[in-house]
DNA sequence: GGTAGCGTTAGATGGTTGTAAAACTATCGT
DNA sequence: ACGATAGTTTTACAACCATCTAACGCTACC
């Protein structure tokens, strides 16, 4: 029910900025597309999957939490993600807004 | 006419990774906000409202154009830019595409 | 309770990058 | 032609960041 809003959300300055630095790194971005491609995403997955350490995956997750581009809830001992995708949908927004439309 | 097509922009890997590096950083996307604000923008216009040097203003507007964001085009001694507004409808699409829909 | 597996944290490191100063190029006005 | 104005390039530097290793904290299972 998360995932199919009419009310647009509202993203601060600050979380604007943080979610275009988290979408900047190209590693990142992949672990992104990854969590989006499999619904309760087991962090462990992303490490057969890329050539990082566990650590890097750690900290990349992280970093895409703190932008609330991604929810992480941990069951038993390991971490399910997912993909925010009104949040996703409300950066693409406000980049339009910002620098999509004629003046 | 560049400002309205109904064929979708494609972008590469690598432009996508450019323009998501090119709107990581904040004074990067202001400039843009600014470019995307006044029509033809005098590049010295931009000097007047951000606490920059020019050598960083011309690096940065290199970024945007190397991204494909802007479309720079030399007019006697000033530069005008403007935004490739179908670009970023391009690059919000293809965000959309990756990580937006559900699976 | 011990051992193994999953994830986190701390510290170190190499690479990237935003920024400015200075020197340079080019164009305009007089 | 000269000076002023606009932008570029080079070089240098500081800050940031992606990455790893190693050590740690939990949870599960036997």
């Amino acid at each position: 029910m998360t995932t199919r809003e009419g009310a647009e959300l509202h993203l601060t300055t600050r979380q604007f900025e943080l979610i275009a630095k988290a979408l900047a790194d190209p590693r990142r971005m992949a672990l992104l597309e990854t969590i989006a491609g499999e619904r309760p995403c087991p962090c462990q997955h992303l490490r057969d999957q890329f050539p990082v350490s566990k650590a890097t995956i750690s900290h990349h997750i992280k970093e895409l939490v703190r932008a609330g581009l991604v929810d992480a809830r941990k069951t038993g001992q390991y971490l399910n993600c997912e993909v925010r995708r009104d949040v996703v949908r409300a950066y693409t927004a406000e980049l339009m807004r910002r620098v999509g439309r004629a003046s």
